[in-house]
DNA sequence: GTGATTGCAAATCTTTTGCACTAAA
DNA sequence: TTTAGTGCAAAAGATTTGCAATCAC
């Protein structure tokens, strides 16, 4: 069986009509193939580097984004002035560990949320986020 | 019975030891007497100079911070790159209109959040935060 | 070739900070 | 007085954008 790197990422990028640029598989290389993940732009760039893949940080917030609105990734905002990709896209929630800044899933099967109110008039839901804030400490 | 404006805040920034000053009372005014609001540094600072109460932004910023850290407000994050602040700092989530950025209190006796695993080992649950979020149409 | 994509630097936006000035106690 | 608080402008971060150069098809 003959060792193809690129695969998976090429196989995303194709199925949502992204061009697949040197710099796209790349990231979506290191984004796809590492199991579920929550990068940083600043990340996602340096882990870039250091695979020695070149790309500009302008480059990782475009591709960032852009694999966004295809529905690749999904944004998690838990503190201001930070965006997290995640790389699972399915329903869940997640712990957010305060000291470190780290998130951890917590699958959507295994929550309950009861009694929401219904959308208001003329709104419909596009999302239900469970943030668990986590400090150290007992 | 006399007009007493500042008193609710007053009183508020005396509870938490928080000096009085002029621009303490005319932000906690806005803040505080107005039934639960949610706004964002920039609102405040708006609404101040609508109000007649001078204040830079530098210091609506600060004031906000340190209310928020005395207790008084509540910061919610929804949105990447924008704080907003919360006058109802007990326990309650959130609906987030993604259209208008605003965002509208759900009770938390109403909402049952079921099977939440329990907080990893040497950590403890500091707030659990549900939103939902809400997009414009059916 | 031709249009999409990239890199870089500059621009934007939100928030924080340093420091001289002002005001509360 | 004495010390906390404020304003301003500059700094700091994160993210976006304009445009010429480059690459995929």
């Amino acid at each position: 069986m003959t060792v193809r790197p690129y695969t998976k990422a090429l196989d995303r990028l194709k199925s949502v009509g992204l061009r697949p640029t040197r710099q796209r598989l790349g990231l979506g290389k290191l984004l796809f193939e590492g199991g579920d993940r929550h990068v940083t732009a600043e990340d996602l760039h340096g882990q870039a580097s250091q695979a020695g893949v070149r790309v500009s940080l302008a480059t990782v917030y475009n591709t960032l984004n852009q694999f966004t609105e295809a529905g690749l990734l999904r944004e998690v905002v838990v503190e201001a002035g930070r965006s997290y990709f995640d790389t699972n896209t399915s329903a869940h929630h997640h712990f957010f560990y305060e000291s470190t800044g780290s998130l951890q899933d917590i699958p959507a099967e295994q929550v309950r949320v009861h009694n929401l109110p219904a959308a208001p008039a003329g709104t419909s839901v596009s999302r239900v986020d469970v943030i668990v804030r986590l400090r150290a400490g007992t």
